[in-house]
DNA sequence: CCCTGATTCGC
DNA sequence: GCGAATCAGG
């Protein structure tokens, strides 16, 4: 697929027009790809315009932030885990104060006894739990 | 995971 | 010159 002038001219006017690289190319079809709309874009000298990731790494990046951290992670970390510690998340894996209880475990469990309590409550039937709620007889 | 543009490199 | 693959960030 070669780049007529036809095309040329669309996808110049497209691209000023703030359209991003994939809509072009939905919009050129013609099995063109962004890519190929990129690849061109840069080539015909466009602008990068409101990218996303390069431009300027304007970073001055001086925000002190007065006492920054604990440096001291307290916190039981995955690494930290035994296999005798509970297993008990706290927080959301891929925060930085996501732990784990660590305390000892049940012997055989993955949770000490408090968390294999949470854990391993039976669910009530969700079947015939009609009557349970009824007033006692008399 | 979805998206963005940038760059590289074999064709 | 072209664009898929890859990169790098949101």
């Amino acid at each position: 697929m070669a780049w007529t002038d036809e095309r040329i001219e669309k996808l110049k006017e497209l691209w000023d027009s703030g359209l991003s690289a994939s809509q072009i190319a939905k919009e050129l079809a013609e099995g063109v790809t962004r890519n190929a709309v990129i690849g061109k874009a840069h080539r015909l000298g466009l602008k990068s315009r409101p990218s996303p990731v390069k431009s300027d790494k304007t970073k001055p990046k001086a925000a002190p932030k007065k006492v920054v951290k604990k440096e001291t992670s307290k916190f039981v970390t995955l690494l930290d885990l035994t296999d005798r510690m509970c297993k008990w998340p706290h927080g959301h894996p891929g925060d930085d104060d996501f732990h784990f209880c660590g305390k000892s475990s049940e012997p055989g469990m993955p949770y000490c006894a408090a968390h294999c309590a949470e854990a391993y409550q039976a669910q009530p039937p969700r079947r015939d739990r009609r009557q349970q709620q009824r007033a006692p007889i008399r």
